[in-house]
RNA sequence: ACCGAAGUGGUGGAAUUGGUAGACACGCACGUUUCAGGGGCGUGUGUCGCAAGACAUGAGGGUUCGAGUCCCUCCUUCGGUACCA
C-alpha cells in the first residue's frame, strides 16, 4: 500500500509535475464548442497567517469536481483569485508601517505558493485581485451603472436614470413616488410634483430629487464614532459600547454616506431563492434576513403640549389588536421625539437619550430583559375610539425598522407586556380567557373582546376587516414590510476602492468612464483623519481637485470587489468591458460554488443583487450568479493543555492535576508528541515559562487534550505545508476528503 | 436576546419510513510477521461487572408494544445579527 518513495522523492516528483503542468498550460481554458462547467471556491482574503488545513477543505473538494467534470468531457472553468482589500491589511499598516499593497502582495505570494504545493488545477492565467487597478476599474464602473439607475416598480426592474427624467418631464413623479415614504420635498413639503414643477426646478434641486431614486445614493446613516481614537469603528471593533482597542467610549454619529437600495430588490431576492440550489438552512437565513412581513400602516393623530398638528405612523403585523393598544413606543432617534416632549418630561427624556446614545444596536436587541424607557408627555389618539394613548420612547424600538414606532399591545406581545408591567401601565384585555395576567399571549385564535366593531370576531378573521376599515377611513393601508435595510456602502478606510465621483457644490457627479480607474493614491499615512473622514482626507492635494471640485474620501467595502469577481473570471484581461458578452454567455452562471455558511447574508446577497442589476441593465443573460451552493464545513483542531498550579510557575502533569488547584493553558501542539510535552521546547517558548518547574508522572509530562475549532489562538493549527513535506500532497488531499 | 445549524464511543461518522444503536474507518492496546520503519496479518476496543447481566445517542419529561428518530421543557457548542472576511 504505502509507496516506497522517500520524502525527498515525493517532493521531487510533485515538484516536477507541477512545473510540467505550468509549462504545458494543461489547466488553461478557452471558449470552445464543448459544454462548459464552472466550479468556483469563495476566494480567500489573503491574511498574514497563511493557509491552514481548514482552507483547502473546500478547495480540494472543488478541485475534485473540476477534475471529474474535465474527464467527463466538459470545458471546465476553475479559477482562483484574492479578495485583497480589507481592514486587517490597513491595521497592519498602521501598526507596522508597511504599506497594505506590499503586505497584501506578500501574503498573496505565500497563499499561491501554498496552494501550488497542494497541486490544484487552477487556471492561474485567470487570477484576479480585487485591489488591482485593472480589476477595480470595473468595480468602479459597475458602481457608476448602479448610480445611474433607479428601480421602476411598475416594470419591476432597474432602468437608467434618463428613463426617470423622461417620466418627470411628462407627468412629474405621480407614477413613481419616492421610494422612501418619509421623504418630503424641501420646497413644498409635499411628496409629489408635476411636470411643470419639475421643469421649474434648478439643477441642484433636480439632482437632489434624483438622488432619492438612484440605486446607489447618498444619505445620512449611523456610524460608530470614537472621539478618543478620532475614528469610525467597525461593529467588530466595538465591544460593550467601548472600543476594542483602548476601551474608549463609542457613540453613534450620522454621516453622509453611500448606500445601495437593495430593499427595492427584496421581493426578487426572495423569489430567486426558489430557483437556486442552496441548502434549506441557507435559504432560511436569507429569508429571515430579508424578513418579509405583511401587515398595515396605521396613522394616529398626536396630542402634544407643544401642540404641533401632527400624526404618527406605525407599522403592525397585528392590526386586529388595535383596541388593545395601551401605549405607543417610538425609537429614541425618531425625528418626532423632539417635537412632542412636554416641559415636565424634558429632563427625563434627555437623560434617557444620552443613555441610548452609548448603546450599540446589538446591545439594545440583546438585553431584552432589561427594560428601559421614558414617557414623552405626549399622547396618540386611537382613531377608532378616540382613546388617549401615552407615547413613550424606548431602545427596544429601532429607528431603522418599519416606521420606527410601534403600538404597544401588552396582552398580546411579550415585550410590550414586560414594558407595561415595568412601568405600571394599565393593560387592556381584548382576548378574554386567553390572557390571565401572568404573561402575554400572541395567539391568532382568540375571539376578540373590548374591541368595538371587532367584538366576537376571531383574530385571524378580524385582520382583513380592520384593514378594510382603515383604508375606507383613509387612516391606514395594507403594507408589506421588509426587515432588510439598504446596504451601507461607504467605509472610512484607506485600503479599498475609491468612489469614482466628483463633488461640485457638495453634490456628487459620476466621473467620466474614460477616466477610470480612479486609482487609490499612494500614501504612507494610514491613520484616520480625526474628523470622521477616512485616511484619504489627509491627502489634501488628491481630495481637492480644484476650487469647486472635491473627491469622496471614503472607500467601498470589501463586499464591492467580491460582488462580481465570478463574472470577471469569464474574461479576466478584458480592457474594454468587465467581461465580454460572449464570454459571459458561454461561461454563464457558476455551476457549483463552494464556501462557508458564514457568508450566507452579506457576500451572497450582494452578489445576487449586483447580478440582478446588471441583468436588468442588459449586461447579463442570467439573474442568479450561483446555481448550486455547497457549504464545506469546518476542520477542528486537536488542542493540548498544560496545567499551571495557581499562583506558581509549577506545571503539573495531567494525571496528577486533581491534587492541585490548577489553571489549564493552551500549549502549542508543536511542543507535544502525542500527549507528551517536550518540556525543554516549552520553557523556551515564552520568557515567562523559562523558569517553569514540572511535576511529572512516570518521568513524563502528560498534556490534557480537547477537540476545539482550529484557531491560532488555541495553538492547534496545522499548516498544510508541514503535512505535504511529511506525507506529500496527495496524502493531504485524500486525508481531508476522508475526514 | 433573536434567526439558523448541530449535539451518538478517544476521533470522523453509520443507523432511508419509529423496529438488533455504534456499520465503515481512524486511533489505541495486545499479539504476530527474516519485523528498518509510519508496512502486513490477527484479536480486542461504549460504560459498569469475574459473570449472568445492567446501563448507554447533551439533560429531564411525554407519546408508543417499541424512540437516536415524534412531541414538550431545558442545557451546551458553532455560525449570523448589517463596517471582520
Amino acid at each position: 500500500m504505502m509507496s516506497d518513495y522517500s520524502k525527498e522523492e515525493i517532493k521531487h516528483i510533485e515538484e516536477k509535475w507541477r512545473k510540467e503542468w505550468v509549462k504545458r498550460g494543461v489547466y488553461r481554458v478557452e471558449l470552445s464548442k464543448k459544454p462548459k462547467y464552472y466550479v468556483l471556491d469563495m476566494f480567500p482574503y489573503p491574511s498574514g497567517a497563511g493557509l491552514h488545513v481548514g482552507h483547502p477543505l473546500g478547495y480540494i473538494a472543488s478541485d475534485i469536481v473540476a477534475r471529474f467534470k474535465r474527464l467527463k468531457g466538459y470545458n471546465v472553468l476553475h479559477p482562483m483569485g484574492f479578495d485583497a482589500f480589507g481592514l486587517p491589511a490597513e491595521q497592519y499598516a498602521i501598526e507596522h508601517g508597511i504599506h497594505p499593497a506590499r503586505s497584501t502582495e506578500q501574503n498573496i505570494r505565500n497563499f499561491i505558493r501554498q496552494m501550488d504545493k497542494i497541486g490544484f488545477c487552477y487556471d492561474w492565467t485567470r487570477e484576479v485581485r480585487t485591489c488591482d487597478p485593472s480589476y477595480y476599474k470595473w468595480t468602479q464602473w459597475i458602481f457608476l451603472q448602479i448610480l445611474d439607475s433607479w428601480y421602476n416598480r411598475r416594470k419591476d426592474k432597474a432602468e437608467r436614470i434618463t428613463e426617470l427624467t423622461k417620466a418627470f418631464e411628462t407627468e412629474g413623479n405621480i407614477s413613481h413616488p419616492f421610494p422612501n415614504i418619509k421623504y418630503k420635498l424641501a420646497s413644498s413639503g409635499k411628496t409629489v410634483f408635476s411636470a411643470r414643477e419639475w421643469k421649474s426646478y434648478d439643477e441642484k434641486s433636480r439632482q437632489e430629487i434624483l438622488m432619492q431614486y438612484r440605486l446607489a445614493y447618498l444619505a445620512y446613516t449611523d456610524v460608530n464614532w470614537c472621539e478618543a481614537l478620532g475614528t469610525v469603528l467597525a461593529n467588530d471593533e466595538v465591544v460593550n459600547g467601548v472600543s476594542y482597542r483602548g476601551g474608549y467610549p463609542v457613540i453613534k454619529r450620522q454621516m453622509r454616506q453611500w448606500s445601495l437600495r437593495i430593499t427595492e430588490y427584496a421581493e426578487r431576492l426572495l423569489k430567486g431563492l426558489e430557483e437556486i440550489d442552496f441548502s434549506d438552512s441557507m435559504k432560511e437565513i436569507q429569508r429571515n434576513w430579508i424578513g418579509k412581513s405583511t401587515g398595515a400602516k396605521v396613522r394616529f393623530p398626536v396630542k402634544s403640549e407643544p401642540s404641533h398638528i401632527m400624526e404618527m405612523v406605525v407599522f403592525t403585523t397585528r392590526p386586529d389588536t388595535i383596541f388593545g393598544v395601551d401605549f405607543m413606543v417610538v425609537a429614541p432617534e425618531h425625528e418626532m421625539v423632539k417635537e412632542i416632549i412636554s416641559e415636565a418630561q424634558r429632563d427625563e427624556v434627555e437623560k434617557y437619550l444620552k443613555y441610548v446614545e452609548s448603546r450599540s444596536e446589538i446591545d439594545r436587541m440583546a438585553e431584552v430583559k432589561k427594560i428601559t424607557g421614558a414617557f414623552t408627555g405626549a399622547y396618540a389618539i386611537n382613531p377608532f375610539n378616540q382613546r388617549e394613548i401615552p407615547i413613550w420612547i424606548s431602545e427596544y424600538v429601532l429607528a431603522g425598522y418599519g416606521t420606527g414606532a410601534i403600538m404597544g399591545v401588552p396582552c398580546g406581545d411579550e415585550r410590550d407586556h414586560k414594558f407595561a408591567k415595568h412601568f405600571n401601565l394599565p393593560i387592556t384585555n381584548i382576548i378574554g380567557s386567553h390572557y390571565v395576567g401572568g404573561e402575554a399571549n400572541p395567539t391568532y385564535d382568540a375571539i376578540l373582546e373590548n374591541s368595538d366593531f371587532l367584538n366576537g370576531l376571531p383574530m385571524r378573521e378580524a385582520i382583513p376587516v380592520v384593514v378594510d376599515k382603515l383604508e375606507e377611513l383613509g387612516i391606514g393601508q395594507r403594507q408589506v414590510n421588509y426587515k432588510m435595510r439598504d446596504a451601507g456602502w461607504s467605509r472610512q478606510r484607506y485600503w479599498g476602492e475609491p468612489f469614482p465621483v466628483i463633488y461640485r457644490d457638495d453634490f456628487p457627479y459620476a466621473m467620466d468612464e474614460n477616466d477610470l480607474p480612479l486609482e487609490l493614491p499612494d500614501s504612507n499615512d494610514f491613520h484616520p483623519s480625526g474628523t470622521g473622514e477616512g485616511p484619504l482626507a489627509n491627502l489634501k492635494d488628491w481630495v481637492q481637485i480644484s476650487d469647486g471640485e472635491r473627491r469622496d474620501t471614503n472607500t467601498m467595502p470589501t463586499h464591492a470587489g467580491a460582488a462580481w469577481y465570478f463574472l470577471r473570471f469569464a474574461d479576466p484581461h478584458n480592457k474594454k468591458a468587465f467581461a465580454s458578452r460572449d464570454a459571459l454567455d458561454y461561461w454563464g452562471q457558476v455551476d457549483v460554488y463552494i464556501g462557508g455558511s458564514e457568508h450566507a447574508v452579506a457576500h451572497l446577497l450582494y452578489s445576487r443583487l449586483w447580478v440582478k442589476i446588471l441583468y436588468d441593465l442588459g449586461y447579463l443573460g442570467f439573474e442568479e450568479p450561483f446555481k448550486k451552493l455547497i457549504n464545506q464545513g469546518k476542520i477542528t483542531g486537536d488542542s493540548r493543555f498544560v496545567y499551571r498550579v495557581r499562583g506558581t510557575k509549577k506545571f503539573v502533569s495531567a494525571g496528577l492535576k486533581d491534587k492541585y488547584k490548577t489553571d489549564p493553558l493552551h500549549v502549542d501542539i508543536k511542543f507535544v508528541n502525542g500527549l507528551e510535552l517536550n518540556t525543554e521546547a516549552f520553557t523556551q517558548w515564552r520568557p515567562d515559562f523559562a523558569d517553569a518547574e514540572f511535576i511529572l508522572e512516570d518521568g513524563k509530562y502528560i498534556c490534557g487534550a480537547a477537540i476545539e475549532k482550529m484557531s491560532k489562538a488555541y495553538y492547534n493549527v496545522v499548516n498544510p505545508d508541514d503535512i505535504i513535506d511529511a506525507y506529500g500532497a496527495d496524502t493531504l488531499r485524500m486525508y481531508e476528503m476522508f475526514l
